[in-house]
DNA sequence: CCCACAATGCTTTTT
DNA sequence: GCATTGTGGG
């Protein structure tokens, strides 16, 4: 490589701290390398291992390492990750590993955690913590997610639970000087706050002292760990400072405080210091980058020397200059930096498509990239980059389609196909009671399960409330020489299977269960078979698992396993390295890539800039090392992602925003149309159509079909018969009604509005679902409530008398652990108390009063059915009703709820409310002239009425969802709602195969 | 122009 | 489930 002046004055810079400012495509890895080598042959008797170059990610580090054994070749590139210096070779290595092993070298023997094994640490001891959000929050999943992120901001910015523990007591002594002059919802918040502080200064101590007890640390406090050994044991400091005499960091603005710490430590005279990054292209803030990264710098050393590297050796002036006027937008803090400037060619123009919806968007690119790899455009020199990872679905179907290959990064192996099979079958064997892994794993042809006898069975489970396996069971048990017993071989055979592997799961560790449960199932792969891929990294995750395990065994795997799931792990695939395949990435992923084109998908309002999304537990400025980060750092942290993304393109750049109407587009799009020039001369402007009747087209091939499934089989006596075709078999009408009428509950059409799919899963095919904490805890409440009014019928019912009944009820199904049954338990006996303590103050007569009343009231071809929790009369005296003029008798609705409370307005949209005032008034001659709804967790009661409008309004959306479903139209609708549900082992919607 | 209701999102990632 | 933005009627 030819030095330009720039680089060389950076390269060959001598004394001093020195920080390279340098931006996109300036040849920066190539300056740091072209520098250790330089250092080398000009600073006399310097050694390699007297070189540390420091780096925030594994990736960067090897590349260096590759470019350094390039350049020369006898040197060595150094030690690898937590290994003994070998000597050779410059010190190239991240901040992580390089402290990693500073502390080892002291005798350092705590077991690492990343932050989902942490949180699975802290899952497993919730007991605990006595978290008192818990309760409140009823998903300690959630809460503890927060928690440990927090918890690494404290890391990244070297907070200790004592520092933090000074800054609550501040907050608390802050806030009782003020409550006095606070109105009382203002004080009532800010007690509410002070209190939520001091659990998360409670439960950061406890948990550092948890891990701490168990021998393991977090990834994030290596660096207070070091801090801590170089303060106690100094001599372990100086020998690092006698060892390294140039230190260089690349990407300096991803480095968090702790990082810059240990530098500042590290880099005194005579050491060396050399830092090179872009506060342009800092995008980490939110895992810990310090927003002030280089402020510190200058702070740490006041005689520097900067420089900026600002040629571009990558891409066309159009591009660069478009780039320069969308970040021109930002605040600079770093003050003026040179443009960038390059010798590169103007080069095409920027396309700027203007799309009505996702669905258009998608088609063209498509259609686009289709049309440049016909031009002979290599596929890998196509990217795509997005926002968040799921915009690119539509442009994933969109290639499929083509048949154009493309390979995604980021992409867990948890979504394949494959996977989700063999997980089911996992899951079965942990329990065979898993209701949906069993429906999924019944679905595989060679169990040769009829889905006329699965129906069954599934509609024998919800009749006698026990689970599909015992379901099937009793058919098996009952057949005899029937026609049935013939249906079941196959199980029989699946149940021999399972039984094989959990007397083999006694005994063997879980990657022998897993070989054997694949050779089990006769599946094998052909060498770079996709798939086969999938299955060697799941099984590399099973064999580090291992490593960190105390029994290595199957059940230890699955408390760990599902954990992960909930803590939203994820099992990446390794990038495969096809030249054919078009990248699809994230634009974060895509930062220090190239490519001759690229897209940027969807730069829309809401998705870029994405929306602000502050965490729950916030991490305080005032505890902040750097200044305080201006209010605008969102907005500027996103654009400075487009920059980024803009920055990569070599020869190409089509940027696509989807709006509407086109006045309404992101914001970013208005900031790269700003400048005149640059809008006329280097941009083009694109509007791309909607598609014409949308839903016309034939749905994307199901990937799955698979006709050349004897390849993946070859040997077994059941070949092609190990996948069930999931979506084929979703998408089978259902039988709707023998009758001819469709039953429909409330709760139905509510599922089926939040998901089609979900209500055809639920209500159709009635697949079971595993018992629900929230649901047990449900009942056994309603029934203590009823027991009440039973008594009540006699006598005043005391506490102990309910008490006794609700202990007696109490079922322990559904709850995730013993601490979660007994803060249910607590809380409902609580809440039970204040009940019959108020019903108790109060005149009733309780001998009217009707409980679980049923009803089913026919709406054309439609019957409606449901349950009223209890009627009340009404009228002047409460035990004689009261005829209206139209005869009925008037009365109060009343549901029981054991859920967080809502808003009145909740009350007033019920379609549950709605169809029992339906119900009542058309089926048993009642004006329900009040319709309540008892919130048991607060003992408040919701009253609402409703209009015949309002009635009018309840049977149109009923109709409304009816003749969807008659229509057979079950498309799910994936989204936030999928957190909840059930059925994602067999939602198609939640599967990935490429 | 204002307000009510509908529509549209629910990140990014490293050790 | 929830916050924010967009739409459409008055």
């Amino acid at each position: 490589m030819e030095l330009d002046p720039e680089q060389r004055k950076a390269v060959e810079h001598g004394e001093g701290p020195l920080l390279i400012i340098a931006g996109p495509g300036s040849g920066k890895t190539g300056v740091i390398t072209r520098r250790i080598l330089h250092l080398l042959e000009t600073v006399p008797g310097l050694r390699p291992e007297n070189i540390l170059a420091l780096t925030y990610t594994d990736k960067a580090a090897s590349e260096m390492k590759a470019r350094i054994s390039r350049s020369l070749p006898g040197l060595g590139s150094g030690p690898s990750s937590g290994r003994e210096p070998s000597g050779g070779g410059p010190h190239i290595s991240t901040f992580h590993s390089y402290c990693y092993q500073v502390l080892r070298e002291r005798g350092f023997e705590r077991r690492l955690l990343d932050q989902t094994d942490v949180w699975i640490f802290l899952r497993q001891r919730i007991e605990q913590l006595e978290l008192d959000f818990y309760q409140k929050l009823a998903e300690p999943g959630a809460f503890l997610h927060d928690l440990n992120n927090f918890f690494s901001r404290c890391q990244d910015e070297l907070v200790e639970p004592e520092r933090f523990e000074a800054y609550v007591g501040e907050a608390e002594r802050r806030f009782l000087a003020r409550a006095p002059s606070l109105d009382p919802a203002e004080r009532e918040f800010e007690e509410q706050n002070v209190r939520k502080l001091r659990e998360v200064a409670r439960v950061f101590r406890k948990s550092r002292e948890l891990l701490q007890a168990a021998g393991r640390t977090s990834f994030g406090s290596l660096f207070s760990e070091t801090l801590a050994l170089w303060n106690s044991e100094p001599d372990s400091l100086d020998r690092q400072r006698a060892r390294y005499l140039f230190i260089l960091v690349d990407e300096f603005q991803d480095t968090n405080y702790a990082q810059i710490e240990i530098l500042k430590r590290l880099a005194v005279r005579p050491s060396n210091l050399t830092a090179v990054g872009d506060d342009d292209q800092a995008i980490y803030r939110f895992r810990g980058a310090s927003s002030g990264a280089f402020q510190l710098f200058r702070e740490a050393f006041p005689r520097r020397t900067e420089l900026f590297l600002f040629r571009n050796y990558r891409s066309t002036r159009r591009i660069l200059r478009a780039a320069s006027v969308l970040i021109r937008r930002n605040d600079r803090a770093l003050g003026e930096k040179p443009a960038l400037h390059t010798s590169n060619p103007e080069g095409p123009r920027i396309i700027l498509l203007q799309s009505a919806d996702a669905a258009s968007e998608a088609a063209w690119i498509a259609e686009e990239i289709s049309r440049l790899l016909g031009r002979g455009t290599t596929g890998s020199e196509i990217a795509a980059l997005y926002r968040a990872h799921a915009y690119r679905d539509r442009l994933v179907e969109e290639l499929g389609r083509r048949e154009i290959p493309f390979s995604i990064r980021g992409l867990s192996v948890l979504a394949s196909s494959v996977l989700r099979d063999l997980v089911a079958y996992l899951q079965l064997l942990h329990s065979p009671h898993e209701n949906v892994s069993l429906t999924r794993v019944l679905l595989a042809p060679r169990w040769k399960f009829p889905e006329e006898l699965a129906m069954a069975a599934r509609e024998e489970a919800s009749r006698r409330h026990c689970s599909l396996f015992a379901a099937v069971e009793s058919f098996d048990e009952g057949s005899g020489a029937s026609g049935v017993a013939r249906q079941l071989t196959g199980w029989r055979e699946l149940k021999g299977l399972l039984e094989k592997l959990r007397r083999k799961s006694e005994r063997e560790q879980m990657t022998k269960l897993f070989d054997a449960l694949v050779s089990g199932l006769g599946l094998t792969f052909l060498p770079g078979e996709e798939e086969g891929v999938y299955l060697e990294t799941f099984r590399k995750f099973l064999e580090e698992w291992e490593e960190k395990s105390e029994t290595r065994k199957f059940r230890e795997f699955m408390e760990y396993f599902n954990y992960f799931v909930e803590a939203g792990g994820r099992i990446e695939r390794p990038s495969p390295a096809d030249p054919a395949a078009v990248q699809l990435m994230s634009v974060h992923a895509a930062k220090g890539l190239e490519f001759f084109v690229v897209f940027i998908l969807s730069v829309s309002p809401q998705r870029f800039p994405h929306r602000e999304q502050k965490p729950l537990i916030e991490f305080p400025d005032d505890l902040r090392n750097a200044p305080a980060p201006a209010k605008g750092i969102h907005l500027q942290e996103e654009r400075r992602l487009l920059y980024v993304a803009m920055t990569r393109a070599k020869e190409r750049l089509y940027i696509s925003s989807v709006s509407k109407s086109a006045k309404k587009r992101s914001i970013f799009i208005e900031d790269l149309l700003s400048d005149p020039a640059v809008r006329a001369k280097d941009i083009e402007e694109i509007s791309v159509p909607p598609l014409e009747a949308a839903g016309s087209r034939e749905p994307a091939r199901s990937r799955k079909s698979r006709k050349d499934g004897r390849d993946l089989f070859r040997g077994t006596p059941h070949p092609e018969t190990f996948h069930p075709d999931l979506a084929g078999w979703a998408a089978r009408p259902a039988v709707l009604a023998l009758d001819g009428k469709l039953e429909l509950s409330a709760t139905a059409v509510e599922d089926y509005l939040t998901c089609p799919l979900k209500y055809k899963f639920g209500h159709l095919l009635k697949i079971p679902t595993g018992p629900q904490a929230a649901l047990t805890f449900g009942s056994v409440m309603h029934r203590s409530v009823r027991r009440y009014f039973e008594l009540r019928r006699t006598h005043l019912p005391t506490f102990e008398e309910i008490k006794e009944y609700f202990e007696d009820v109490w079922k322990s199904a559904g709850y995730e652990d013993k601490y979660q049954e007994e803060t249910y338990r607590k809380t409902g006996l609580e809440q039970l108390r204040e009940f019959i303590a108020r019903q108790n103050a109060q005149p009733l007569e309780a001998r009217e009063i009707q409980f679980e009343k049923g009803f089913r009231w026919d709406l054309d071809d439609i019957a409606v059915e449901g349950r009223i929790d209890q009627i009340n009369p009404l009228g002047d005296h409460p035990f004689v009703p009261r005829p209206t003029d139209q005869g009925l008798r008037e009365v109060e609705l009343v549901d029981y709820k054991t859920g967080k409370p809502r808003p009145p307005s909740e009350a007033d949209k019920s379609l549950q409310l709605s169809v029992y005032a339906l119900a009542a008034r058309r089926e048993m001659g009642l004006e329900p002239v009040r319709l309540s709804l008892y919130y048991l967790t607060n003992n408040q009661v919701v009253s609402t009425v409703r209009s015949a409008k309002q009635l009018d309004a309840a049977v149109e959306k009923i109709r409304e969802v009816a003749d969807q479903i008659r229509a057979q139209r079950f498309e799910p609708s994936p989204g936030f709602a999928c957190k909840w549900c059930d059925y994602v082992p067999i939602c198609p919607a939640h599967e990935e195969n490429f």
